[in-house]
DNA sequence: ACTGCCGTCTAGAACGTTCTAGAAGAGGGC
DNA sequence: GCCCTCTTCTAGAACGTTCTAGACGGCAGT
């Protein structure tokens, strides 16, 4: 059988089949499906109506194994966070209209780090968005040397040379809580931390800072934490443990389900919130919002995190000349149920 | 320049590149690579620490291009919906040890359902993993004619010839839900459903069905609703314009979050959960097992539906005759702090 | 009538991989 | 010596697309 094939039969139509169709070369209805000039209006039609006809789909790995460019953005993110999620969408809003796709590779307990950035640079991705990544900095460094790379949310110190980095200014996000918390009345007021996570050591920094400027450095105290809910369940259970009369009066959480946990676990021990201990948290997921949980947190300007990372990203590949730096967004603190004055006594 | 490249210089390694370090021939190395049969074992040694040092990595695409097996399999699925997300790890988990590798497709704010399924079919998927999709049958039995189309949680009556359905039993979950309330004492209890949603039309005859039994074909009564804590939400609002005499004493609501709307409605105006009012939820996501949540739920047997959907479609795939129908897994109702007797009265 | 240009179209070579044939060499049995 | 088989390796053609270079008219300007 010659290179003339008529009708797919079972397989996938190709440009070839539409050019048979069409009774034109492969290379002009290639100009057609990519809306490139140089075919007339009539035939340009007669070509469409054919692809129409038969099903034709343009393959993209083909198509990108031709031309170097792929156009797609691979984003690596955390399936059981829903702030990853929150930014994916925003990442999908921003990068679709400036004509890159976007390649989700998800981390999950399966599934690591490593293993998910290799699917995506297995696939071509031309630049890396990784939500919240935990690899070692040097993993990150070499990565860099064969792609752009934005780590969001994750500070780099230092930072390397060649990976951006977009976050919220974490440490000004504890800032704002402390502030809160201590315009309300309290001065016995603990962090649970985060640990090795992403932004955990800014917002550790932030609450010691705002403590000292408050001159409350005799109040200092940071509980070991985490990430999930677990991690806060624990840490409040550790609370729990005290006398009341040496447990602090307020709590700042690493992030929204950590307070979930500290609350949860509060809560089910008869501890009332805020009557008894004030709890805020960190992101504004929807978590947050919702009634019984209604948690006074810290913001992160999901959208405009999203934004700046594709662009960056972006830039890169455009060859503009970025300024190097990270891209720091501010925080806002959303004040809800959670957080009220201490109990007198 | 001839065909002989000595090392990448700025482009990304290909086979070329380690076959030419490694003085052997292009096609060896891709024996190596892929790990088949007809290499020796000091060759085999070679070409893999050539293939190290330059950092070369295979390029999916071109792999994909040449065999036509992608052993690729797209997954459609809603980044705001818990339920999807961890029915997303489930699959990953399920397709990596059988050789199959996923590409998500999301579906968001931004990018409808057709988009995303032309996104996966654009990258060459061999088969589609549908989650919760609300396209028309009509549709969805067109792409079966292209691929084998899995439906997870959708239900297609009359169900298409070759489209696979995995789901839950989600009339046999609302009645378990019923025999528990009227278990407990209720007797006016009250279904907020999901619309058009997948499942929605199983739920709701379920629980019409499981009233009937009962005897209860007066206090039946179905308020519309959707999966949305904001269409929860709604529905709360509309019982609350109600005198609290002629209100139901439970809900059931379509799912977790729109159960969690409802809650939230509910509290915020100061019904007390469950002392007057019970509430029941579908999915048993984690955000249903958060204490202050705390709700009772109908739980799906997720990791079982993603087995089961990615089974199929690589059953499909290898030719093997797969009966017909759908594929139906028990639900288990999972009874927690939101579910109480009646109040007397 | 020659030249040059523009709009339309096409042939054929890439891209990085896998697959099909078959070559080269080593050994074994007669 | 010859024939066979087995292992290890290689050349070259795919795969579906885009890109480069150029062909073929038609129309204007000299």
């Amino acid at each position: 059988m010659p290179t003339t094939p008529a009708v797919p039969d079972g397989k996938r139509p190709t440009l070839a089949h539409v050019a048979a169709r069409a009774g034109v070369s492969v290379a002009l209805v290639s100009i057609v499906m990519r809306g490139a000039y140089g075919a007339s209006a009539t035939t340009r039609e007669r070509v469409l109506k054919a692809a129409e006809e038969i099903g034709y789909r343009p393959d993209t790995r083909a198509r990108v194994l031709r031309s170097n460019r792929s156009r797609l953005l691979g984003v690596q993110f955390g399936l059981r966070h829903p702030f990853h999620t929150d930014l994916v969408e925003g990442i999908y809003a921003a990068a679709e209209p400036a004509g890159y796709q976007v390649a989700l590779s998800a981390v999950a307990p399966t599934r690591g780090e490593r293993q998910a950035v290799e699917a995506l640079l297995a696939d071509r991705c031309e630049a890396l968005v990784l939500l919240g990544p935990e690899v070692p900095a040097a993993r990150l460094a070499h990565l860099a040397t064969q792609v752009p790379v934005v780590s969001v949310a994750r500070r780099l110190r230092p930072a390397p040379p060649a990976v951006d980095v977009v976050r919220t200014a974490d440490d000004e996000g504890a800032r704002q809580a402390v502030d809160h918390l201590v315009a309300l009345g309290h001065r016995a007021i603990a962090h649970i931390d985060g640990g090795k996570a992403p932004g955990a050591a800014d917002r550790r920094r932030g609450y010691r800072t705002a403590m000292h400027r408050h001159g409350l450095d005799d109040d200092i105290r940071v509980l070991p934490g985490g990430l999930t809910e677990e991690d806060g369940a624990r840490a409040a259970r550790t609370l729990l443990g005290e006398a009341s009369t040496s447990r602090p009066s307020a709590v700042l959480a690493f992030n929204d389900r950590c307070a979930t946990g500290v609350l949860d676990t509060l809560l089910r021990a008869g501890v009332s919130v805020p009557g008894e201990i004030s709890v805020v948290g960190f992101d504004d997921t929807s978590l947050s919002r919702l009634a019984h949980i209604d948690l006074t947190t810290v913001a992160q300007d999901v959208p405009r995190l999203a934004e700046l990372a594709v662009g960056r990203s972006i830039a890169r590949l455009d060859g503009e000349a970025v300024p190097d730096g990270e891209q720091v967004v501010p925080p806002r603190l959303v004040v809800r149920g959670t957080t009220a004055p201490p109990a007198t006594g």
